[in-house]
RNA sequence: GGCCCGGUCGCCUAGUGGACUAGGGCGCUUCCCUUUCAAGGAAGAGGUCAGGGGUUCGAAUCCCCUCCGGGCUACCA
């Protein structure tokens, strides 16, 4: 039988940077055994609701290559695929769990629970429900249920032990006597979490539970479910956290979090999904740049670590750099678009990158590194032409000299530039650095930059004269 | 507080009782290359494997305790 795995975002805001990482594990899983994944949207909680959400969850999802067989919009043969137009069905289990005497109806109301939560936090008790509700003959109690406000509560039995076989913790055991009679079925007709999950993942066939580690707990809450329906329990995954560099949960605090700000930060999805899929597992071997087919081959659960790991941007920007290195010439330049003015010449672009292409950490190092082809308003100050130990009258009469050979060199590419400013510092008898740094910040109005004979090549010889004339102008009026 | 999960260089990690004088990558330092900056190459610093007890001829690897960190503890997911 093929392996069938979900992801089920809430749709509570911005598709979160640790629950890719969690969603790729789920999606390599299912792609490297041809089994199928299904998006499922988690929309019980009404209140939290951000709209858009599953727009940015789908738009997130697209941009980094994940792919799923069966959603809210592809569909499927377990349609609908959102919680909240599935609310019947979890009605319906809830029901028959209080027939099977699984779970009872209480009719505690919200200020009840809060009064009873304040006196145990002052007595230093335990602050769970007091199961108030839970021997009310199940006649009186659906017949009240019928005109009453109430919630559907878990019986969690007195005694006994739960365990799983986590695939990445081993084996997890809980006293169940630790356990909360939880809400399963709220006051407003929508499910909690817990009841939720469990039906969908049955109904949906669903043959392999990976979720992230805040979810252990409530596991046994879960097995009560599935024992009471006599269901079987899917093998479950709860993989670490990602957490920022302080030890503390991931958030804003430490930069961004939501994969559109990686979108819009200019990174590329290759080196995202290369990097979060090494925070928690490791294939063993000294190799560490992985496609989103290599790691379909290589990645094992059974390596995934059991510790969480913690956010290092250092990290990302490194694989950002490998992987702007590999794309071809065209393509970077693809990528390059949205981050380069609209009305910069697509020629000159394509030209320049390649001489850019490995002095980038991200798209967006681009743009200043070549904006001097694009303008004519290069500012500097003139005193920055002199080098190091010579004076405003040499540099001049070095820049006289480039602007000579300049002048007529035929062709004017980089090779035959690169002669003609070696010339120069012969004449100069001076080292090429002092030569090329003037014109360096002459022509770029930078002092670091791409190559620069490419940069004049590029730059075309009229504009380039143009440029270390004005720079001669500058000194000799900086000078006089 | 209770219940769970975790703890190998600053960070990601390899390691599953002997080849470990604990390996690789990021970052850092130095050097080489060199027209700047990168990229690339070379070298280096950095770890009492959280601490303490065991078990064993032998432990990062197995057991116990302690400490530290994280998660959960809602009619949130």
């Amino acid at each position: 039988m093929s392996v069938r795995l979900r992801f089920a975002p809430s749709p509570t805001g911005e598709l979160h940077i640790g629950s890719v990482r969690t969603i790729l594990y789920n999606h390599l899983f299912a792609r490297q055994r041809g089994g199928r994944l299904i998006l499922r949207i988690e929309d019980t909680d009404q209140e939290r609701l951000v709209p858009g959400a599953v727009d940015s969850i789908y738009a997130g999802l697209h941009w980094l290559g994940i792919t799923w067989d069966e959603g809210p919009r592809e569909g499927g043969p377990h349609a609908p695929y959102v919680q909240s137009e599935r609310l019947p069905l979890y009605q319906k289990h809830a029901q028959e769990l209080v027939a099977k005497g699984a779970a009872y109806y209480c009719f505690c109301s919200k200020e009840r629970l809060a009064e009873l939560r304040r006196q145990q936090e002052a007595r230093h008790e335990l602050t769970r429900y007091d199961r108030h509700c839970r021997n009310i003959p199940v006649a009186e109690a659906t017949a009240r249920a019928k005109a009453e406000s109430h919630v559907v509560r878990l019986k969690v039995p007195d005694e006994g032990t739960l365990s799983i076989e986590d695939l990445v913790h081993g084996h997890i055991e809980w006293q169940v006597n630790t356990i909360e009679d939880q809400v399963l079925l709220k006051s407003d007709g929508f499910p909690t979490y817990h009841l939720a999950v469990v039906v969908d993942d049955h109904v949906m066939g669903i043959t392999h539970i990976m979720r992230g580690e805040e979810w252990v707990a409530s596991v046994p809450k879960h097995l009560l479910i599935y024992r009471a329906f006599s269901w079987d329990i899917p093998p479950m995954a709860h993989f670490p956290s990602v957490l920022g560099p302080d030890g503390k949960k991931l958030s804003k605090r430490h930069g961004a979090t939501a994969v559109a700000e990686f979108r819009k930060d200019a990174y590329l999805p290759e080196a995202l999904i290369n990097y979060l899929a090494l925070v928690g597992w490791a294939p063993g071997s000294e190799e560490e740049i992985f496609s989103m087919d290599d790691l379909t081959r290589l990645w094992k659960i059974e390596q995934v670590q059991s510790s969480p790991g913690k956010w290092d941007k250092e990290r990302l920007d490194f694989f950002n750099g490998v992987w702007i290195r590999r794309l071809s010439v065209d393509e970077l330049v693809r990528r390059l678009e949205p981050f380069v003015p609209a009305d910069w010449d697509r020629e000159t672009l394509k030209r320049i990158v390649p001489h850019i292409q490995e002095r980038m950490k991200t798209l967006k190092d681009a743009k200043d590194q070549i904006a001097f082809l694009f303008t004519d308003d290069i500012t500097y100050d003139p005193k920055d032409l002199v080098p190091a130990k010579r004076d405003p009258a040499g540099t001049v009469e070095a820049l006289a000299k480039v602007t000579v050979h300049l002048r007529y060199l035929e062709p004017f590419i980089a090779t035959r530039i690169e002669a003609a400013l070696k010339a120069v510092a012969e004449e100069m008898d001076w080292k090429q650095g002092d030569v090329n740094k003037p014109v360096r910040l002459a022509i770029t109005g930078r002092t670091i930059g791409p190559p620069l004979y490419e940069s004049l090549e590029v730059l075309g010889r009229d504009r380039s004269l143009q440029r270390i004339e004005g720079a001669m102008d500058a000194l000799g009026k900086a000078n006089s």
